[in-house]
DNA sequence: ACCACTACCTGAAGGC
DNA sequence: TGCCTTCAGGTAGTGG
């Protein structure tokens, strides 16, 4: 599901709730997610307070004092929602508990925070504060960063035999970038997604940066996409999916041509695109 | 090293 | 109504 805008999101929407607040009480409902929480999760997460929140990649980094950071992940499915957060008079109160609610947060000021997971893709864990996890340690650069500019893409695509697409989902060349986000950039060059990933002219490759940069902007000041689990804190949709061009779009015109959009598979995931504007 | 594929899990949607 | 299949925003791990 969620893709950096909507990981970026999530992020602004928890700030307020959390930066500087003390963590009262956890409740962890289940032994973990895709892997076992960490020994005694709630009891180091109770009485921390939440220095900061960061995200990296898809990851959602919440630094403690005591000298850990709390990682989350919210996979295909992950929902955080942020309730009982006091707005000038209006006082929003707790939701009933929901199917799937694993982790619920709440802080001193009475906010709740709930981690809420279908499909249990998501993760969670506590490491020494900073960066250093490994499921962090292979990741590309961000693709909002400095360091994603057209002569690394084109360095980390040179030689390789896969398809383009695939390439751009390879969360070790570039971190972030899902299939919602990989589909609508493509379309927006024009490159053909089953061209090779080493086969592309330095000129594509160097559109591909700022069409991928633009993409992401759009879509995080849209909230995200909201196609099923997705919601930001406070419930609402994104509305990114009404500016898609060709994701989920199979049989429908190209905005641009009007030829039928094209659904294909690639390593397994659906691929979206132009057969007429994105031809090799 | 690279690449394709499976597995993890629930729920929604479509066909019959 | 219900059963069965397919598909879904991610990604670690496996095996060719």
């Amino acid at each position: 599901m969620p893709e950096l805008p909507e990981v970026e999101t999530v992020r602004r929407g928890l700030e307020p709730a959390m930066t500087g607040h003390v963590i009262t009480q956890a409740d962890v409902n289940r032994e973990g997610l895709r892997w076992p929480f960490p020994p005694d999760m709630a009891a180091r997460l109770t009485g921390a307070r939440v220095l900061g929140l960061r995200r990296r990649s898809k990851y959602i980094l919440a630094d403690l004092d005591r000298g850990e950071t709390l990682l989350i992940h919210l996979g295909m499915s992950g929902r955080m929602l942020v309730s009982g957060l006091q707005i000038g008079h209006f006082h929003h109160d707790h939701p009933a508990p929901e199917k799937h609610d694993h982790v619920v947060l709440t802080m001193e000021t009475g906010a709740r925070i709930t981690f809420n997971d279908a499909r249990r893709f998501g993760a969670m864990d506590l490491m020494p504060a900073g960066d250093n996890h490994p499921l962090l340690a292979a990741l590309g650069p961000e693709p909002l960063g400095n360091m994603f500019d057209a002569d690394y893409l084109a360095a980390r695509l040179k030689g390789r035999n896969t398809p383009v697409k695939s390439a751009l989902l390879d969360q070790r060349i570039v971190s972030g970038l899902g299939n919602i986000y990989v589909c609508e950039a493509l379309f927006r060059t024009r490159i053909d997604p089953r061209r090779l990933a080493g086969s592309l002219t330095a000129a594509e490759v160097a559109h591909l940066v700022p069409v991928i940069r633009t993409v992401l902007e759009e879509a995080i000041t849209a909230g995200g996409s909201s196609l099923r689990d997705y919601r930001q804190v406070g419930g609402e949709l994104g509305y990114f999916q009404h500016s898609f061009r060709v994701y989920g779009r199979e049989g429908l015109p190209c905005p641009e041509c009007g030829a039928n959009i094209r659904r294909i598979a690639q390593s397994g995931r659906s691929t979206f695109f132009c057969p007429s504007c994105q031809s090799a």
